[in-house]
RNA sequence: GCCCCGGUAGUGUAGUGGCCUAUCAUCCUGGCCUGUCGAGCCAGGGACUCGAGUUCAAAUCUCGGCCGGGGCGCCA
């Protein structure tokens, strides 16, 4: 007989059935007693009366929550039960019997700390609502992927070991590599733009980015996932008009493909477009609310609330100063401003990308004038020697969206192992 | 990197010098119960982060270690 899944039960009108799974919860009346099964599908009332099988009865009542058990029974359509049917049992197997105490709850009516429920993140991820986080982030990259693949972006994969720093600033991972020091990569950034050159134009690569940043905050992780993109013969605009496909078909597809993930979820409705402000404009809002702050200046988290107070949702801030950009940022008309934006969620960044410098002489030129070493980018600023296109992208953070979407306070809860300044396990 | 805060049963908490033989819920063990669905009822079990100090007396005050949380900076 083939294991069936608890909502297939529900939906398929069979007379007999084997099913697997958890032990969610036991409730012994007595003469009768109702084991509640879980499994990823959801949870089905297995009923038991003492008086037929007195040996099954107390085999299986005696055993502890979140064992493992097999069993095959008849199956039960009952008013009584909350999803209409349940199984009688005949048989059951133990497949792996649950020490006690468990580290964590999983039925239990109190909840356990973030951190607590990190160490014990197999049990944790038991639950439902905890499970559907990552259902929600398995579906926006499955979109992401689609949305891409039909706009003719290839994925790719670039190294994450490598010699030196992508852009200066954010602090590297650094180890032993043979007998050099080789560090993991912050950011596949310097990469997807060599590949700018080849002629692939359209590029994407879903994959992990490291910084040893010492932050220890509810929105950054030392190994978080990065959504990057890059487009030959484009500019920041057209970029920014492809993030918009791909965010608001993420929402379409969570709309239309998993309606039973939306409860709970932030997904606006009817949104197109997400207006474009530049940094100068955003500052105003900031100086008319009364924050002091000098053109020029990175914006605050005390600034960027005050924006977002006077924003939607979703909306691009464009047109930063050069100065507190990266030096692959293409300069704007004036001579302050770069074609670089972010996208926000309120106050949060969520993805920042810009048209990028193409021209040789120009970047050398940037990269000097911020202090780094030429030397080490001559591998990158190679491929801008030989016949370089125009071309823009950004890197949306997996983590990020997702935290938005499912309103999480805390990053780590769209990881399913993170990694921050105290956590190295599990 | 800077600044604040916390650590009490498996989990989550109450307790601000003596009323603590430490509260409550959940949990675990045993018992009763043939329709539970946050099952109920009865009985039992289980904890003050570590070290030093102050004091007649420390979960409670002081110092240090360890572990953790939050904010800012920076970033995705």
């Amino acid at each position: 007989m083939k294991r069936m899944y608890c909502r297939e039960i529900r939906e398929s009108y069979v007379q007999e059935a084997e099913v697997a799974g958890w032990i969610h919860d036991i409730r012994n009346l007595g003469g009768i007693a109702f084991i509640l099964l879980r499994d990823r599908t959801g949870i089905l009332q297995l009923t038991l009366l003492k008086k037929p099988n007195k040996e099954l009865f107390k085999h299986l009542t005696t055993l502890t929550r979140e064992s493992v058990i097999r069993t095959k029974g008849k199956v039960q359509r009952s008013e009584k039960v909350m999803n209409g049917f349940e199984i009688l049992p005949e048989s059951a197997e133990v497949l792996s019997v649950a020490a006690v105490p468990l580290p964590l709850g999983v039925a239990d009516k109190v909840e356990s700390e973030l951190d607590t429920r990190l160490d014990n993140r197999f049990l944790d991820l038991r639950k439902k609502e905890v499970r559907k986080i990552f259902y929600l982030r398995s579906l926006l990259l499955k979109s992401v992927r689609r949305t891409l693949e039909n706009e003719e972006f290839i994925e790719t994969h670039t190294p994450k070991i490598v010699a030196a720093a992508t852009e200066g600033g954010t602090e590297l991972f650094p180890f032993r590599y043979f007998e050099r020091e080789a560090y993991l990569n912050q950011s596949p950034q310097l990469y997807k733009q060599i590949l700018m050159s080849t002629g692939f134009d359209r590029v994407y690569e879903i994959g992990p980015a490291f910084r040893a940043e010492g932050h220890d905050t509810v929105r950054h992780l030392n190994e978080f996932t990065s959504i990057d993109i890059e487009m030959a013969f484009s500019n920041h605009h057209d970029v920014m008009d492809l993030l918009e496909r791909v965010i608001v078909e993420g929402y379409e597809t969570v709309r239309k493909e998993a309606p039973e993930l939306m409860e709970g979820m932030n997904i606006p409705e009817n949104v197109e477009a997400f207006p474009r402000i530049t940094y100068t404009e955003a500052l105003d809002i900031a100086k008319k609310k009364g924050l002091r702050i000098e053109w020029g200046e990175d914006l605050s988290m005390e600034a960027l609330r005050l924006i977002a107070g006077e924003s939607p949702d979703l909306y691009f801030i464009t047109d930063w100063p050069d100065a507190i950009k990266p030096f692959y940022a293409m300069p704007g008309e004036d001579d302050r401003t770069c074609r670089s934006f972010d996208l926000m969620y309120r106050e949060k960044e969520v993805t920042s990308g810009a048209q990028r410098v193409h021209d040789y002489e120009l970047l050398k030129k940037r990269i000097a004038d911020r202090g780094l070493d030429i030397e080490d980018f001559g591998f990158y600023l190679n491929a801008f020697k030989y016949g370089m296109p125009p071309h823009a992208g950004w890197g949306l953070g997996a983590e990020r969206w997702v935290m938005t979407v499912a309103g999480l306070e805390n990053i780590r809860e769209a990881v399913l192992f993170p990694r921050d300044m105290h956590r190295l396990v599990p």
